[in-house]
DNA sequence: GCCAACGTTGGC
DNA sequence: GCCAACGTTGGC
């Protein structure tokens, strides 16, 4: 079983729209880069776990967990003219674009900044923390999430 | 196939 | 709101 982290803008949907679903589950729709669809389309698997990390908020940071509940399919938004994640390129035969389905776990006690993650020696080599990184869709090391979940579990301080 | 222009991401 | 990083596009 493999660990992810998957970004989303809270304004746009956050962990507690999430868990706010009636069935917890929501489409991971919109992703229109390539590196990140290959992940979804080819290697995140039912059962996987991914962390819920917010961007673009104050502070951005890692804030829940969720399970990939359906493996990659293609994504409905890309024929649809009137979304906003419309690709005209893309031919239904062939589709251009995958997602997967995602289950809200939890959140976090806590949430863990980026600023808390870049601080960590035992993060090192994180993709997230990576220079330039701007995936949205990213593996995570095992020993990366174990330490991660354990610092939700403590003071902030310590 | 190169590469300049352009658009997007996302922290700050 | 700024801008660095980086992916995509399109002319040649």
């Amino acid at each position: 079983m493999n660990y992810w982290l998957m970004k989303s803008e809270p304004d746009e949907f956050g962990i507690e729209d999430l868990k706010q679903r009636p069935d917890q589950i929501e489409p991971w729709d919109g992703v229109r880069n390539y590196q990140a669809r290959n992940m979804m389309r080819d290697q995140m698997k039912v059962g996987d776990l991914a962390f819920f990390y917010h961007s673009n908020t104050k502070p951005p940071g890692i804030v829940g967990i969720v399970e990939i509940v359906r493996e990659g399919y293609p994504d409905p938004t890309q024929f649809d003219p009137d979304d906003k994640h419309y690709d005209p390129k893309s031919d239904p035969e062939k589709p251009r674009w995958y997602l997967v389905d995602v289950k809200f776990k939890a959140i976090l006690p806590r949430k863990v900044t980026l600023h808390e993650l870049k601080r960590q020696p035992q993060l090192e080599g994180m993709k997230l923390l990576a220079r330039g990184n701007r995936l949205s869709v990213m593996p995570v090391e095992p020993d990366h999430w174990a330490h991660i979940i354990a610092l939700a579990e403590q003071d902030p301080a310590g």
